[in-house]
RNA sequence: GGGCAGGUAUCCAAGUGGCUAAAGGGCACAGACUGUAAAUCUGUUGCGUCCGCGCUUCGAAGGUUCGAAUCCUUCCCUGCCCA
């Protein structure tokens, strides 16, 4: 049977993706393309769970140590690079296995962005309000809870730098759904064991040299967006000293469960994924069969 | 044995007569989401509910009062200090 043009395995972290994608990738001659916002940088191995080299040597991965942590990074060069990868892969007739966490940038490969050329920072905070967005782009507004700061700045930079709202913008994209035949897998398994991994796996990069890794990256001047990835926030509180290291530990496990809750509340709202619960017994080469199967 | 402080919902913690099922925070659960997304934000959170309201809570038991988490009595427990 022929294979789709795109496969995707979603799902929170620490459902198993990366074993059951290395195994699937194997025996379907695909090559895995990483759908994950934080193991693109480079310096930083153990707190992203970045693929092994032994992983790497099997199958080739994508779109991992793309850029320094001292780079900015978003969705759209992700996709930029993502599009190129796929591309690149089927052109060899390998199938692109799109395997990660990232919700966002799944739905953006999936569904498409707009292009909106950088460098629209307003500077004057006081013009940085949810107000000022009503009149500029009332719908967005509506969108917007006015506690979303984030949100509105995005919402009014955009209308600013192009003279149209973000609203209507963001009906314009156009992405790979509908293009070529997608099958999405969303590996899911009992919230109690999710966090029981997620616990197991935090203990784990603490004995394989988080710390270490953590105090060499923090010399760098970290990019905003790769200073948010989990570990770092927390494991540099503890080298400034302002709690011990099991607090720092208690806290990455604490907002690794919180990111797991989110990822899965992205993930269950997009009713193109095809769910898959694993359940305790299940070994990775076995959830891999039941996906080809489903193939 | 004596002195002081304290015991509030799953946890921390405010509340010192009515507006209190009880502020605030945490945990947990649910949701939103399109260039920071491992981010940012929202809701629910004593029990039951025909969503009107009903029921049971503030260490325990009694008492004062129209009315108590809040006042009084006794008892139990915790922490610190003195012996």
């Amino acid at each position: 049977m022929k294979d789709p043009a795109l496969i995707f395995i979603v799902g929170p972290t620490a459902a198993g993706k990366s074993e059951i994608a290395l195994c699937l990738a194997q025996r379907r001659n695909a090559e895995i393309i990483c759908c994950d916002a934080m193991q693109v940088y480079r310096e930083i191995a153990v707190a992203s769970d970045k693929p092994s080299a032994k992983a790497r040597s099997l199958v080739p991965h994508h779109l991992v140590d793309v850029v320094s942590v001292t780079e900015d990074f978003n969705v759209a060069r992700y996709r930029g690079l993502a599009a190129q990868a796929i591309q690149d892969i089927q052109k060899r007739g390998k199938t692109p296995l799109i395997v990660g966490g990232s919700g966002m940038y799944m739905a953006v490969l999936l569904d498409g962005i707009f292009e909106v050329k950088a460098g629209a920072r307003i500077e004057d905070s006081s013009l940085l309000t949810h107000d000022r967005l009503k009149t500029l782009d009332p719908q967005a507004a509506r969108k917007i809870h006015p506690n979303d700061s984030q949100r509105i700045v995005r919402a009014l930079e955009v209308a600013v730098a192009t003279g149209q709202p973000l609203s209507r913008l963001q009906q314009k994209r156009e992405g790979l759904w509908g293009t070529m035949p997608i099958k999405i897998f969303a590996l899911n398994r009992p919230r109690e064991e999710l966090y029981q991994r997620v616990e197991a796996r935090v203990d784990e990069m603490f004995t394989k040299g988080l710390v270490e890794e953590i105090k060499q990256v923090s010399a760098l001047s970290l990019s905003v967006t790769a200073r948010k990835l989990i570990g770092i926030p927390e494991v540099m509180g503890h080298l400034k000293g302002e709690y011990d290291l099991e607090r720092a530990k208690y806290l990455m496990k604490l907002n690794t469960r919180h990111y797991v809750k989110r990822q899965l509340t992205w993930f269950r709202r997009d009713k193109r994924l095809t769910w898959i619960d694993i359940t305790p017994d299940q070994s990775p080469e076995q959830v891999a069969d039941i996906i080809a199967g489903a193939l």
